[in-house]
DNA sequence: CGTCCTATTGAAATTCTTCAACACTCGTGG
DNA sequence: CCACGAGTGTTGAAGAATTTCAATAGGACG
């Protein structure tokens, strides 16, 4: 859904800090709109950082400080109710940026779903590049839409779709996410899924029960293949795509 | 949400196109952002049209030829299963911007809900007023950011909360971007629901038979006072809004 | 080997939906 | 002027789907 940008000037990879040369942002994320010397600016402040599962990166409510490029990994977005109920608003991958842009304060707690792999840097630094450069806030503003489209389609999700549906569903998403080069209409496919029950049960507003069972149908139904939890196997996307909006017989 | 932007040159009325005088878009909207002169491009190209309730905009997967500023009345957007089931998944209020900017297809099927009043203009008319002024296109990146935080948030609400829950929050939702000046933490508020019984339910993720319960529930526990089947009372916003996050008692 | 964490499975309980009947409003036409 | 039908909303009872509660299993790690 993000048009794929070239770099502004083919240059030279020693006019390039060093750090970017061999980074993923540097290309798919938003350095992919900076110049040479703007990559010099940003990479003078930022930070690299490992951040293991489940640790949290950012709480719903306190104040952005610094923002960040996923490097790698896959990092969970999600909301409370008062009195503990989650719900799972976004997941995103690398090369996402990371943050809500002019805006003081969090809207949801950031947590690592994987290990991840960031790049972060101050609020400054990167309100200056804006400033001084409209295609950053273009691309910045092409993922919020992108995210739009996502948080959108998974309303209709939460809303009106059965718990296998969800469940495939939630298959469906994964796959295009973590094999976007592969097609997700037919062929196999196969990838860990970067989350553990509880999550997708946080995503899908469903129990850990109910996905427990669904994904025993589908593996009975011969949809999905699983090992050791994490590892899935899809035979034939197609049948999953069906699945996504017609629920599974027995 | 949105930041109240003021308008860059305060000049003299009669520079400004006539037809954007008295808008409220010229001033809430994305126009609050053009110069006199962009403004007197944009309403070159500017046809206004009335669209009565229940009338279609725009189609799921077509073409965007146009976009608009609603001046006036709620607008629906929705998206369907194969199946036909539907949900909800944005209102728009004046001076939304109307439309997908970058994008070649309607994501969602586009729909008035009460009589809307738009000022539309052609696609071509803002990619050239965007490449020419970075400020529209932030003013567009907030409100796509503002929609993404409102769209999560309903996230919450469709895969967490119970039916009553749901409908304290519709209600709440409502008062706030009907009376957006009025504090929704406390006191009195009174409005028309906008939306008819089936299209609260495609908004919640619930039957319309759900829906028409829980409003009986909430009028029994005297939560609101209901005529008309539109007109809605609400003596106490501050139990209106705890019970978007708890069930209501018997 | 025991404990913690994660995941699965079963049975009972709950919530919401489905199906069906009925009420109200409004406009039209006999 | 009243009858009729369409559109909208409410209510009840039965049914279905998901949740809740409870028990069990397997893997990782000290």
């Amino acid at each position: 859904m993000i048009e794929q940008l070239k770099p502004r000037l083919d240059v030279h990879n020693s006019e390039m800090p060093v750090l970017c040369q061999a980074c993923e942002a540097r290309h798919r994320g938003i350095c992919g709109v900076l110049t040479p010397s703007q990559l010099v600016t940003l990479s003078k402040h930022t930070t690299k950082q490992v951040v293991s599962p489940e640790q949290q990166i950012a709480f719903e409510g306190e104040t952005t400080k610094r923002f960040a490029n996923i490097l790698h990994g896959v990092v969970k977005l999600s909301k409370l109710t008062a009195d503990g109920r989650q719900q799972i608003v976004g997941l995103q991958f690398a090369p996402d940026f990371m943050g809500r842009p002019f805006s003081k304060e969090n809207d949801y707690a950031v947590e690592a779903a994987t290990e991840v792999r960031l790049c972060s840097f101050p609020r400054s630094t990167l309100e200056q590049l804006t400033t001084e450069s409209p295609e950053l806030e273009h691309r910045l503003h092409q993922q919020t839409l992108k995210e739009l489209g996502e948080a959108r389609e998974w309303m209709l999700t939460l809303g009106r779709k059965s718990a296998s549906e969800r469940v495939a569903s939630f298959l469906h998403f994964i796959a295009m996410h973590i094999n976007p080069e592969v097609s997700h209409t037919h062929g196999s496919q196969q990838f860990e899924i970067p989350l553990k029950r509880s999550d997708i049960a946080d995503f899908l507003g469903l129990t850990i029960e109910t996905v427990s069972r669904q994904f025993t149908r589908m593996r009975q139904a011969g949809v999905i293949k699983i090992s050791n939890n994490r590892t899935i196997e899809i035979p034939d996307m197609a049948k999953l795509a069906a699945l996504t909006e017609t629920n599974i017989q027995d």
